[in-house]
DNA sequence: AATATAACGTGTAATTTTTACACTAAGCAA
DNA sequence: TTGCTTAGTGTAAAAATTACACGTTATATT
């Protein structure tokens, strides 16, 4: 690790959290490393950046290698640049999460050269890492779970239109605790970024429950500002 | 900028936006940089970040070098690497900030051969910074200014033993709001991480205020949790 | 010694937000 | 028709936040 080979010095690379929820299970895409090192491990899907690439672009790059999907919001969280994090020389890795929506449809675009497959795992069976990805994952989920307490964020995860108990179970996942019906519901509503449809679930062998979408525009007026100390 | 000097690629570098709160105003550490590109500009105190050396210890030899102070709590807030933002090649830098006491003692120590001398600036008044350092700021106040509203890490910033009126001055300017003197003490109290000390303020011309310490081990008992959605 | 000055330090009522808690209604299936 | 399963709803108590004003104390001045 002291004679390093001089194209690894000082590149740097990307990786994403991509976060799904699916069959009421929080789950992240991970590829199946076809290369070394940590070949036949799995890693969060990543990539170098290009020397004309935003570090965004990146990003937005890999999200729509694996998954086809553009336009989604991703957000940096921490860049990790320890000295022996890449056996092969000093690569700065910059993190993002990014929540996309599984339609049912979670075919998964064909992988490229280093990676064998991609694949949703369940957040709650995560396998080991390779490289320092295990502590990448971990900050960015711990980062989510922290937002979503004062900021609803999770909409991104659900189909355009759900039930208030879709909403409800997803928190639930994410907070890994579960929540009172009533007052999650009473402060849902209260936000006042959802918009109730003349809609309802089908298809399910029970009563069937309303449906809602979310409202991008009440959502920016609204988050623009923060939660603050004082009002004025 | 299409021929970039080899050794330039894909170097980084770290920024740091030191904060400092004195005479009643926040101020942040300037350098004058006395090198190109940018000579004579303003700058954020900075490094290129050594081949052996983490991120976080090159913020922290930074701080030391321009202060002398070291085993200041850092953090990390974002990373920046546009394409041209640095004009002699792809410069990716790690931006952290720092809040250190000024207690009194303002002498900073000489600075190194890129840097004339290094100044406090009152964050009222910053003038355009070299790169794209203005911006970088910008990101690190917003961060701490949203960071203050829920939790309070200020303390480090003020001299050991403080009044609560110079602590709600340091919200205050922090915030850009007036703040009502009640209630904030309310809130502070509250918050039960301060030591009510035996002692009062001395040299003022009018009636002297009690003297209160911050008391880091209740700090940390309660600030590891975060504020959360739900009790249970 | 008296007075002026300037910041210190304190309480309460109204409002809002958060919490705890349980039953009826609706729709489907057998 | 009955049974099963989830949907949907309200209220009271507690806690947190807000708005708001004046007597107290130390020093400085005369």
């Amino acid at each position: 690790m002291e004679n390093l080979p001089l194209q690894f010095e000082s590149i740097f690379s990307v990786d994403c959290v991509i976060f799904g929820f699916d069959e009421g299970e929080l789950k992240i895409l991970l590829i199946e490393r076809n290369e070394d090192p940590f070949k036949d491990w799995f890693a969060l899907p990543g990539n170098l950046v290009d020397n004309n690439e935003s570090i965004e672009s990146a990003a937005e790059r890999i999200l729509y290698e694996l998954t086809g999907l553009k336009g989604i919001y991703m957000e940096q969280y921490h860049t990790f640049g320890e000295v022996g994090r890449h056996p092969h020389g000093r690569v700065l890795t910059v993190a993002y999460y990014a929540m996309i929506r599984l339609n049912g449809q979670k075919e998964l675009k064909p992988v490229s050269n280093y990676a064998r497959q991609a694949v949703w795992v369940n957040v709650k069976e995560m396998p080991e890492l390779a490289f320092d990805h295990s502590k990448i994952f971990k900050k960015g989920f711990d980062k989510i779970r922290n937002k979503i307490s004062y900021q609803p964020i999770a909409f991104e995860l659900l189909p355009e239109k759900f039930t208030l108990t879709q909403l409800q179970s997803l928190y639930e996942v994410i907070l890994n605790k579960s929540l009172d019906k009533r007052n999650f519901r009473k402060k849902m509503l209260a936000y006042d970024i959802l918009k109730e449809l003349d809609e309802k679930q089908k298809g399910v062998s029970y009563r069937a429950a309303k449906l809602y979408k979310f409202d991008k525009r009440k959502y920016a007026k609204h988050f623009n500002k923060e939660l603050s100390f004082a009002k004025e």
